[in-house]
RNA sequence: GGGAGCAUAGCUCAGCUGGUUAGAGCACCUGCCUUACAAGCAGGGGGUCACAGGUUCGAGUCCUGUUGCCCCCA
């Protein structure tokens, strides 16, 4: 025995340990290689104010099976790290945490702001890299980047500038989604809507001429201030006659007047609807056909302004309950029902998102978009699984302008200048403007707003290859290959990656993207906060180790599939690893001092061939698994394989050998299990890096690491089909014997002769030693026919098999058994007899499948001679 | 309102382009400390594959409809 290792697994022993050692070897690291065929994954950044969650567990154990395979394979595996500064996440947690001080930006200004950001910076954003490590992430850390470095900002002003010269950045007065509490507008995309109750207020609007009035009904009483038309729709005959018609707006006492939208639903609600062009999208809309005034009613913070009248100074909700209290007193309001509907929310802090007017900066989508669903449509970026793609589309063939501008700091600031003198409006890529190229003043100011974090998301997979430079890396590894993310952030971030790709690369950044679903709690509850059933993925490393945690979650998935995660997986995928890690222990054992490195031997047994044959079909579906990116029907293979192919019998095959006076025998077991093991293990690694390098490395291997070791190859030279399906009726035999012991409820210890009638005498002849090893058999006999009365037997299709136990036998209970298991086999065999017998099924199916049934029937009516004859023995 | 997904053993889920007698893990039952592993070994019970039609020689798998549950978009 060389070398010894503990009988149960430990991960905390040898993860650090082990990561450190590829690390420290640069065995993440990757520099362009021209012999080699590039294979890019680009890290979907953390935000620098998270921790590891279930979700990053995923989502990064997906990336690092793939690279790890890739890498493997012989690719130039490139696997890029790096972190999101996540403007608003990240400032709000900064504002929360000077709130604690009792400070607000405001008063510590924005460069002393920045200064604590950048702190915050290095203080959280090694923490999820630390914790991505931990998982055993491959990533090549000496590239690790950041959105909010140095080559992303100049990859963020140079395509600013870039879309503005083009036309597609603008700058207008648009309604934007604003979220009062982190004073910024938002994307549409950053909205989150959600079922409210609420009710519908009914109120009276007395037409100018004083001939009556109108009823609208509204959700928002509170926004009637800044009203300035009510709309009904033209072919509508209860108010056609009205149409030009002006209303006095109750409490304003201002007059508005009626127009005609085809926007309004007539069977909805009165069909006369309230216009607030400052505060609805489609109000605005209507107001823009129509000119009608747009009176802004709120400020930053939702509340009343100067415009509100009497309202000014009450916040949004306080407003609302005053107006209807004063409606409701002058006889305006007519009635209030329930009324259940979709209010937005700020993604951020789920905040009520207010519709507000104000200057923004946009990009113009149209352009964009068409090539970017050209490029899925005509398949050059591939969704997995496909039905994403229609999510993709119709998100893109509807998209409006992008609102980019932020009102915050934390994030990369707009590169635009205001001239003072002229007004001119400067965009540059330069860090700063001091003369104004319209009029030569120099006195320009910086636009105070920053970018949505998304816009350098967005370019991600290039400006982290070091765009806009003309790099070695950005020609090797640009355009990547597999964008592993979420089905939450296709909106956010797989779209924008897409046109920016082809706007500024010109072509797409990947061309798959493999998109999974949540990581669910036992109930099949979203992990959250406010929930509090989050499960922490560091926690479950530290019970379980990190091999196992990926094991459940690769395990578990399907792409674009939620999955539950419970603590009983985990620890069924750690007593893997320590199934493995046994497995390990005993073949060591049984190794010398100077045991070679994994090779063939000379001679092969019939057990042998029959092992490498199941490995061989193994590796090639593994292998064509992982292509396909079927990551958890691969890993599910391995685990079969392993657990019950080799550890369940090829071991104990082995032990026959191992345990025999045949030296050349021994060695040939020994030899064959350190190659099996040492293809299991590369196949495994990806999916469980640590403990196969650590088993790897005390068997006897060749290279430094088996992360870099070349990935089994499928070898044809190595598929004995027949001797397989010899060695396979050896195994039935074993199975039946087994089976029938039990049912009798023999102890193993308890051992008896076996007498074997068969047709095939020498593939049982060379099973022998198995009967006595794994079937209790004390002496095997081998024959065409025994006459043994009152003899326990067990047929197979191959054989039948007499155990003398004489004590233990009941004729009637072994007749009553007999007989069922033929009308079992009998049963099956009409099935199989019906499709043979239907000429339909013989001439059209295919030609295997009907073989496969001839086949079937064969063995079947072989096996039911085999009862026919026990049966009559017994009489 | 538009679109997508899911429904298979008590529980969690596989089942890829239709083809042996529908599988796994956990749970359950029986027997085992067989010198790698009790986090284990051997064996077992348990499923009208949501429902109703259809296509096909053949349907858990494809089509249509129904019901239920979730999700996204407006």
């Amino acid at each position: 025995m060389s070398k010894q290792l503990d009988k149960i697994y430990d991960p905390k022993a040898v993860e650090a340990r082990l990561y450190d050692f590829w690390e420290s070897n640069g065995f993440f690291h990757m520099d362009p290689d021209p012999d080699k065929t590039p294979y890019t994954i680009v890290m979907p950044p953390p935000n620098i104010t998270g921790q590891l969650h279930m979700g990053h567990a995923l989502d990064n154990t997906l990336q690092d099976i793939l690279i790890r395979f890739r890498r493997m394979q012989g690719y130039c595996a490139l696997w890029l790290p790096g972190t999101d500064h996540a403007s608003i996440a990240t400032e709000a947690k900064i504002v929360a945490a000077m709130a604690q001080e009792g400070l607000t930006k405001e008063q510590i200004g924005r460069d002393e702001f920045l200064k604590r950001a950048w702190e915050w910076k290095k203080t959280y954003g090694d923490r999820i890299t630390t914790q991505l490590r931990k998982l055993g992430s491959s990533c090549d850390w000496q590239r690790e980047r950041f959105t909010m470095d140095e080559g992303c900002s100049k990859a963020v002003k140079e395509v600013f500038a870039r879309l503005y010269e083009k036309g597609l950045i603008y700058r207008g007065e648009r309604i934007i989604n604003w979220c009062p509490h982190c004073k910024t507008s938002i994307s549409d995309a950053e909205v989150e809507y959600s079922e409210q109750e609420g009710f519908f207020w009914h109120l009276r609007y007395p037409l100018a001429d004083g001939s009556g009035f109108i009823e609208v009904a509204t959700t928002r009483p509170e926004t009637m201030m800044g009203d300035t038309a009510v709309a009904v729709h033209p072919d509508d005959e209860r108010y056609k006659h009205l149409v030009g018609k002006t209303l006095i707006l109750p409490l304003m006492n201002r007059e508005i007047p009626i127009v005609a939208d085809a926007y309004v639903d007539p069977a909805f609600g009165t069909g006369a609807v309230k216009i607030t062009p400052a505060h609805d999208p489609n109000d605005f809309e209507v107001g823009q056909r129509h000119g009608l005034p747009v009176i802004n009613i709120f400020d930053e913070t939702a509340t009343v302004n100067e415009n509100g009248g009497k309202y000014c100074g009450m916040e949004r909700y306080e407003a609302r309950k005053a107006v209807v209290a004063d409606l409701e007193a002058g006889g305006y309001l007519l009635r209030v029902e329930p009324h259940t509907h979709n209010v937005g929310e700020c993604y951020r802090c789920h905040t009520t998102v207010e519709p507000w007017v104000s200057a923004q900066w946009f990009v113009k989508m149209a352009p964009l978009a068409k090539p970017a669903i050209e490029a899925v449509r005509s398949g050059q970026t591939k969704f997995i699984p496909e039905r994403f793609e229609k999510t993709y589309f119709n998100w893109m063939e509807n998209i409006r302008d992008w609102c980019i501008s932020r009102q915050l700091w934390w994030g990369h600031r707009l590169p635009v200048w205001y001239c003072d003198d002229c007004g001119e409006t400067v965009v540059s890529k330069e860090d700063t403007v001091t003369t104004c190229p319209k009029c030569g003043g120099h006195h320009l100011t910086q636009d105070p707003d920053t970018l949505d974090t998304w816009f350098s998301s967005a370019l991600w997979p290039f400006s982290t290859l070091g765009w806009p430079e003309n790099t070695e890396d950005l020609r090797c590894f640009y355009p990547t290959n597999t964008l592993v993310t979420g089905y939450d952030i296709i909106f956010f971030w797989v779209a924008r990656m897409i046109f920016s790709g082809i706007e500024h690369m010109g072509q797409p950044p990947f061309n798959t993207v493999l998109i999974h679903g949540l990581v669910r709690d036992a109930q099949g509850r979203k992990m959250s906060k406010s929930l509090g059933n989050g499960i922490d993925p560091l926690q479950e490393i530290d019970k379980y180790g990190a091999d196992a945690l990926r094991f459940t979650l690769a395990t578990g998935n399907s792409p674009g599939n939620d999955m539950r995660y419970t603590p009983e997986k985990a620890e069924a995928s750690r007593n893997f690893a320590n199934k493995i890690w046994n497995a390990a222990r005993f073949v060591l054992m049984n190794l010398d001092e100077a045991e070679p490195a994994p090779h063939l031997p000379q001679t092969l047994a019939l057990e042998d061939k029959w092992i490498l044959t199941r490995l061989n079909d193994v590796v090639k579906e593994v292998t064509e698994n992982l292509e396909k990116f079927e990551l958890g029907i691969a890993v599910a293979k391995l685990y079969d394989f392993i657990w019950d192919v080799v550890c369940d019998w090829y071991i104990e095959l082995c032990k026959a050998r191992l345990n025999g006076d045949d030296p050349a025998a021994k060695a040939d077991a020994r030899a064959m299990l350190v190659y099996v093991m040492d293809r299991l293990l590369k196949l495994l690694h990806p999916f469980m890096p640590f403990i196969t390098e650590e088993i790897w490395q005390t068997l006897p291997h060749e290279g430094a690491s088996i992360m870099r070791a070349p990935w089994p190859v499928y070898d044809p030279a190595l598929n004995f089909a027949a001797e397989a399906a010899e060695f396979e009726r050896i195994i039935e035999a074993v199975r039946a014997v087994r089976n029938r012991r039990a049912e009798m409820n023999v102890a193993p210890s308890k051992k008896a002769a076996l007498y074997v009638a068969t047709r095939h005498a020498a593939t049982f002849q060379t099973g022998a030693p198995f009967f006595a090893r794994l079937a209790s058999a004390s002496h095997v006999t081998v024959g065409e026919s025994f006459d043994l009365p009152g003899a326990v037997s067990i047929v197979t299709a191959d054989a039948t098999m007499y155990i003398p136990m004489d004590e233990l036998v009941d004729l009637a209970a072994e007749r009553a058994r007999l007989q069922k298991e033929k009308e079992q086999t009998e049963k099956v065999l009409a099935g199989v007899m019906a499709k043979l017998n239907n000429e339909a099924f013989t001439s059209k199916a295919p030609k295997p499948i009907v073989d496969n049934q001839r086949q079937a029937a064969e063995k079947l009516n072989a096996k039911l001679r085999l009862i026919q004859e026990s049966l009559a023995a017994l009489q």
